[in-house]
DNA sequence: GCCGTTTTCGGCCCGACTGTTTTCAGTCG
């Protein structure tokens, strides 16, 4: 069983005890356990085989004897008890926006509430904002919840969310009074798929950014408005939220913003051990912390409560806290700031107070990140930078847009040392593919577009590749005379994706000349799932045969995910990152590679196309030499 | 349910905003 579906048993129970409004202690336990299983990269099953289940974090006793029961029987008693206490529409209902456990259960039990469509049902009869503790507003809001539910059941992907983003991002650095502006949240993590926009920015005037914010063309309304935070829906339904903080608070809010929760959360605690509270307005050494500091946590309610309390009551008690934390600090804001500031200006202050050394974002996952930086084994991850050439690039010869000079063009322009020109085969029918013929006369056009550059004094290679189909039995869709004679080949499956790939993925790296097996897992964001392919067979092939994996760099794409990638390079299989542009613009994608590569913990030397020319060719030869 | 340089028991990250009520609960990130 895949970690995935395992790691869903523990998603429904933790969904299930929120609903019964269990321990939420207890449910972060099941949600952590599940979020652990997903960045997994070895398979469960192997580690429980070994009896190391208990070793791994956040499984303990409990969780280890559901998994093993999981694995030994596919079902889990507990769960399906479990199920029977609560009616099933109730957990989808959890995915609506603005609605909680508290409220679900609440229309549950007022009006027998039981799945989505029921609650859309209610809602014109406007019995909802005649409950106490319901409003207009309550009301209002839940539908408000409904529609973005219905348009954005979906996340979105990273490389249709960044561009908007970024337009932002650039307004925002010339709106009057802003200084620095950042993108945060998952997008800065460059996940695969983004749930929202996080910005943060620092300005001489909050209130008037804000403003400015609201008015943007790209926002379509304004959802929640406060004095440091926006929450807006852009024209497209995605949630966009603006926090504005100050300078010497930049680096906390920004380590803050950027998550993830799991990082967050231990990198708080380790503060806490140190007698340090960190929050999105810095570090704060804080007396008594860490022992029992009971006054401390009297106060701390004391000044929790102070913003919201009665004027009269608490005017005695405020005129003490106040000399204790200053006259003006902002309200509200006096209990996140208590202590003594030793940091927050930047990210690196924050890591450095609780002994860290910096992390990248795209590292903040929670997947092991901390205990490396703690040991000192981050990896040196690799940078757009050091990518010397795009290894999947399609042209008019199949169904790409541009002429091989064209793309020669814009891989010159990319600094590029070479780039590999990979076109489909025939059996790949609507791609108009080339047969032996067809891709003769390519390999002569790229032999006169060289020639050219080389007399032009320009240092760049075109390289003959082919993206060659690999049939359901596992054989090639060109000869071997033919896939011999060009500098690179690339192999892939683009039929029948209902079968197990996996001895055709096989015997696909076998062939000699196969030096790369391209989109490995056939997954396509949002649409379609990867098909069923045991990929640690496949990575040990590739292993032995010295065949690389591509990490199709295509947003839609990003196949092979972050966890292969580090699973790759655990392996020891080199990955090699294509943008399978089908025109020159789309050769950009290559940083959604890069960034996937990063949040797979892969280094310079794990990747085929971070080497020059002559290294590439070199492992070509000495990759060929090892297959015979 | 997990976990231990604060503990094998008793903690578990921390704050903003909203709506409805007037002191706080619910939700979100």
């Amino acid at each position: 069983m895949d970690n995935i579906t395992l790691a869903n048993f523990f998603h429904e129970i933790a969904d299930i005890l929120e609903l019964k409004e269990e321990n939420p202690f207890r449910i972060n336990a099941y949600r952590r356990a599940a979020q652990v299983l997903e960045s997994l990269t070895q398979n469960i099953e192997e580690i429980a085989q070994k009896g190391k289940l208990e070793e791994v974090p956040g499984i303990g006793e409990g969780i280890g004897e559901k998994i093993q029961e999981i694995l030994k029987t596919g079902r889990l008693r507990y769960l399906e008890e479990l199920r029977k206490t609560i009616p099933p529409g109730l957990i989808s209902m959890l995915a609506v926006p603005g609605l909680g456990p508290k409220t679900i259960l609440r229309l549950y039990h007022e009006f027998g509430v039981e799945t989505i469509e029921d609650l859309e049902r209610l809602l014109p009869q406007h019995k909802i904002c005649q409950l106490e503790g319901f409003g207009e507003r309550s009301e209002e809001k839940i539908k408000e919840g409904l529609e973005q539910f219905r348009r954005h059941q979906k996340r979105s992907l990273l490389g249709k969310v960044e561009p908007l983003a970024l337009e932002i991002v650039r307004t925002l650095e010339k709106v009057k009074g802003v200084n620095r502006v950042s993108l945060a949240g998952s997008l800065r993590r460059k996940k695969e798929t983004i749930g929202d926009i996080d910005i943060l920015c620092t300005s001489d005037n909050p209130k008037e950014t804000i403003a400015v914010f609201c008015q943007l063309p790209q926002i379509k309304e304004v959802k929640a408005r406060g004095t440091t935070k926006v929450v807006a829906l852009s024209k497209t339904g995605l949630e966009i939220d603006l926090r504005v903080v100050e300078p010497e608070a930049f680096g906390a809010a920004l380590h803050y913003f950027t998550g993830n929760k799991q990082h967050n959360i231990k990198i708080r605690t380790m503060g806490i051990k140190r007698g340090l509270k960190i929050n999105e307005y810095g570090v704060f050494k804080v007396e008594g912390r860490g022992k029992e500091g009971e006054e401390e946590q009297d106060k701390e309610e004391a000044e929790k409560n102070r913003g919201t309390q009665d004027e009269e009551k608490t005017k005695e008690k405020e005129g003490e806290i106040k000399e204790a934390v200053g006259e003006n600090e902002g309200e509200g804001e006096s209990a996140a700031k208590e202590g003594v500031r030793i940091g927050g200006a930047t990210e690196e202050e924050v890591f450095r107070a609780v002994g860290l050394p910096y992390i990248e974002p795209e590292l903040r996952e929670d997947r092991g990140e901390i205990e490396a930086a703690l040991e000192g084994r981050l990896p040196k991850t690799i940078n757009l930078s050091d990518i010397k050439g795009d290894l999947h690039c399609h042209t008019k010869y199949s169904d790409g847009h541009n002429t091989i000079e064209e793309v020669a063009q814009a891989g010159i322009e990319r600094e590029y040392e070479y780039l590999l020109i990979s076109d489909h085969t025939t059996t790949v029918g609507i791609t108009h593919g080339m047969d032996a013929e067809k891709i003769q006369r390519q390999m002569e056009e790229i032999e006169k577009v060289n020639q050219r550059l080389k007399e032009k004094g320009v240092r760049f290679r075109l390289l003959k590749g082919v993206e060659c189909d690999i049939k359901a039995d596992g054989s090639l869709d060109l000869p071997d005379e033919i896939l011999a004679q060009l500098d690179l080949v690339i192999a892939a499956i683009h039929s029948k994706f209902g079968m197990d790939q996996t001895e055709r993925l096989i015997s696909a790296c076998q062939n000699p000349h196969v030096d790369i097996i391209a989109h490995p897992t056939g997954r396509k964001l949002g649409e379609r799932d990867p098909y069923q392919v045991d990929l640690e067979r496949v990575m040990e092939v590739c292993r032995k045969t010295k065949t690389a994996l591509e990490l199709n760099a295509f947003w839609n794409r990003l196949d092979l995910s972050d966890i292969n990638c580090k699973r790759a390079k655990e392996i020891g299989v080199k990955v090699s990152i294509g943008t399978d542009s089908h025109h020159i613009l789309e050769m950009d994608v290559m940083r959604y590679g890069v960034a996937t590569a990063k949040r797979g913990w892969l280094e310079k030397e794990d990747v085929l196309n971070t080497c020059s020319l002559e290294e590439l060719l070199g492992w070509v030869k000495n990759r060929k030499k090892s297959k015979e």
